[in-house]
DNA sequence: CATCGCTGGTTGCACAGTACAACTCTGACC
DNA sequence: GGTCAGAGTTGTACTGTGCAACCAGCGATG
């Protein structure tokens, strides 16, 4: 079947309500976007990738977390985050303290460097965003905003969820 | 949930509106989404990469474009297509077909095989989506899915944006 | 106290996706 | 025919990523 009938909700399973097409646009916009989201970010400021912006924004708003609670957060493999972790502190955007309560957990921190690298990026996206979503209705933006916020809840990520599920569920604002 | 209230906190910058605030979500969310879309497609169909699917995609409701036409809508480099393009073919899911107009252009098509793959993985994805937005109302639905296409219809990619506007804008739909 | 198992983190390795630049081939226009 | 432009390919290099193997503290258990 064929998913030339795709959008059609023939084999689209429980019935062909409206909500299925619209399940179906919202899988092929969001899909669209998350292509486009790395390249666009380049684009916008490439001197800080689309991770690197993404961890330290989270540091920016949990100061003090630990490498795994990123890893955790973007479902990304602890290896990976060290390794964003090491180029960040590297370039000096960031700082690790070993908590001494702990010694193998090491804590991090955005420098004063790293804050306005991430404010410097975070006014161009916001530009840029702002620029693009400029002629919504008000009203149309906060629900927006909201049903992603929704859908982002979704523990997709994390195997054991839980960080995640906290996280993208209630943190954000 | 509450997009409603992430607003207040940061400094949304020039003019507090709650507008503002919800751009600001719109730009955290969408990237939280992005950076975990390729990982998530992973899991759901190791067998086909994001990108490999979204060009199969947008070969099944476009069948007969170029490779210049997926390059141009997806702001990715020609190299970048050309190999993809060579990798799907390679796995047969695709063919080219000289343009016999002009010998330069190569046509794609899905193949059989490649409209069953295509098929088989978007229907793991449109379970997946579904299970994700179950509870969620209809209408709540429908405006999500017209808010992200109204949102990818903005030229971002293709500096020449025709190709992009008239994709996202009518035809998902 | 010695040891085991767990958790946080790093490192080696492999690979996908990507861009950029240099190149080839073809078609269009003078 | 000569030259320019467009479509694709190839060489090269870099980023992001995961997996597996590893090291290092912590806590429980003998």
């Amino acid at each position: 079947m064929t998913a030339a009938e795709t959008p059609d909700e023939t084999s689209a399973g429980p019935g062909g309500r409206p909500a299925d097409a619209a399940v179906e646009t919202i899988q092929r916009e969001m899909t669209v976007f998350a292509r486009r989201a790395r390249a666009s970010a380049g684009r916008m400021h490439p001197e800080l990738s689309l991770v690197s912006y993404t961890l330290l924004g989270h540091l920016e708003e949990r100061d003090g977390c630990r490498a795994t609670d990123l890893a955790a957060h973007y479902a990304l493999d602890k290896s990976t985050v060290s390794r964003q972790v090491s180029a960040l502190e590297r370039a000096g955007l960031i700082e690790r303290r070993v908590d001494p309560d702990d010694h193998r957990v090491q804590v991090l921190h955005l420098t004063e460097s790293g804050r306005h690298a991430l404010d410097r990026v975070t006014e161009r996206r916001r530009t840029a965003f702002r620029e693009r979503l400029a002629d919504w209705p008000e009203e149309d933006l906060t629900r927006f905003a909201a049903y992603l916020e929704r859908y982002n809840a979704w523990p997709d990520a994390a195997p054991g969820g839980d960080e995640d599920r906290a996280a993208a569920g209630g943190t954000y604002g």
